[in-house]
DNA sequence: ACTAATATTTAGTCTTATCTAAAATGAGGG
DNA sequence: CCCTCATTTTAGATAAGACTAAATATTAGT
């Protein structure tokens, strides 16, 4: 039987992996509010176990079966966001907390059925990629809004699912998935970001920014305002 | 914090409780399937936490504080069940071991989008009546089906819903919640139970007839032919 | 290359919930 | 009334997963 533990260090562990950095001791440890030395006795026990493989000091990697478990996990946190909020009438920052316990406890029959009730779905709410039956997910590059630069669009792929009051707030800016904007402004020393969303201006904090993630980042053709040099798209990654 | 294992120690108190039994160490311990060794060390903890009263030797029982707890536990859990059943076709004999894992990790928000979604209801699949927002249900007086004499009818109120073969087998014979039957014949000593439901005859032991409970017991008019001998019947698995 | 700062691991403790084996209690039959 | 036997409790061990404090390894700055 695997714990809710172990579904949930490997589960940060893919998080940390997918979105760039390195699985460290500590940055599992923070992701997940337990002590580094917590984290580290875990490493060892998932290592017995070959979920990860661990070289001590230097973080750790999933192995094949250490992602599976932790896309099975993840598939099931993003079927039951979207369920809460289609079936249930949840709002989409009420739902992460909710799906995070109900997704260690779900069958693998009521996985299906919810995936089925919903239609085979791709995306959550947020704009996350939902496994499919075999595990399979496709992890778009895309770029964090931080990183954009006066003058470039693009079209909101995906947010953070784990702050509600982050998500209320997106929510009221409209800064949704499948949304496009435009970088109007940028200030210097990672100041704020104004973008133009719908008919709407809005200026937003870089902390924010990156938690806004755009696919099809190219440069607008008329640039509403700014006279600011705009280099040919460097950091479209 | 309430965990899980205290909810569970709770719920099965109430049951026993509920099924006229006394809640003993050993009942409590059997019915979770651990050894009554634990049982009496979560006893003393449920008793410092005002969850029961525990005479030492002589079993426990539920505090209002307890059956407060048992009852939240049990409302989700039966309106689980149903929810399951007439939003995600599960069969009724799929049910229960998914609300025995949900049970203990859905918010008051879920319960209540749950309850409004099934229209408030007051009884599960099996049966069962569920808890209103306020804890308050009506466990009415029920007879087991074992105790019914020849020539006596009733209404299936109950069935347990612990065993999901018996309940396929159940619902093969259309012994389900609703329906009418008149006993027919009961072999002495404990022996089987020839009972009509809708235009069939069945035959079924004792232990199965226990889990059974009707309400509307009374003695029917005519009873229709009970003077062949029934024969304990091929009873099919 | 050496030292200071940071990251990680080790060692030892705690809590929860389980177990087995042994001791104690209580209830029923003679 | 007492003795036997089933029930219950006590005592002590174990496992998972967390913690703190101390030790050790790595990395960065000069």
């Amino acid at each position: 039987m695997i714990s809710q533990a172990v579904e949930d260090y490997l589960k940060a562990i893919y998080h940390i992996q997918t979105s760039g950095r390195r699985p460290s001791t500590n940055a599992i440890a923070e992701r997940l509010s337990v002590a580094p030395a917590s984290v580290t006795n875990m490493l060892k026990q998932l290592a017995s176990m070959k979920m990860v493989v661990h070289t001590p000091y230097q973080g750790a990697e999933l192995t094949e079966l250490g992602a599976k478990i932790a896309l099975e996990v993840i598939r099931h946190h993003r079927l039951l966001e979207l369920y809460l909020t289609e079936h249930l009438g949840f709002s989409w920052d009420q739902v992460h907390d909710e799906a995070e316990r109900l997704e260690h406890v779900i069958s693998e029959e009521m996985e299906n059925r919810i995936d089925e009730a919903l239609g085979r779905p791709l995306v959550d709410p947020h704009g996350d990629p939902i496994p499919n039956r075999d595990l399979v997910v496709e992890e778009e590059l895309l770029t964090p809004l931080s990183e954009l630069l006066p003058g470039q669009r693009g079209v909101i792929a995906r947010v953070s699912d784990r702050d509600p009051a982050m998500l209320r707030y997106l929510n009221d800016l409209r800064l949704v998935p499948s949304a496009s904007i435009i970088v109007t402004d940028k200030a210097p020393f990672n100041g704020p970001i104004s973008i133009e969303v719908g008919n709407e201006r809005h200026t937003i904090g870089v902390e924010l920014a990156t938690h806004i993630r755009l696919s099809a980042v190219k440069d607008a053709e008329k640039v509403p305002s700014s006279e600011n040099p705009v280099r040919p798209n460097d950091a479209v990654g």
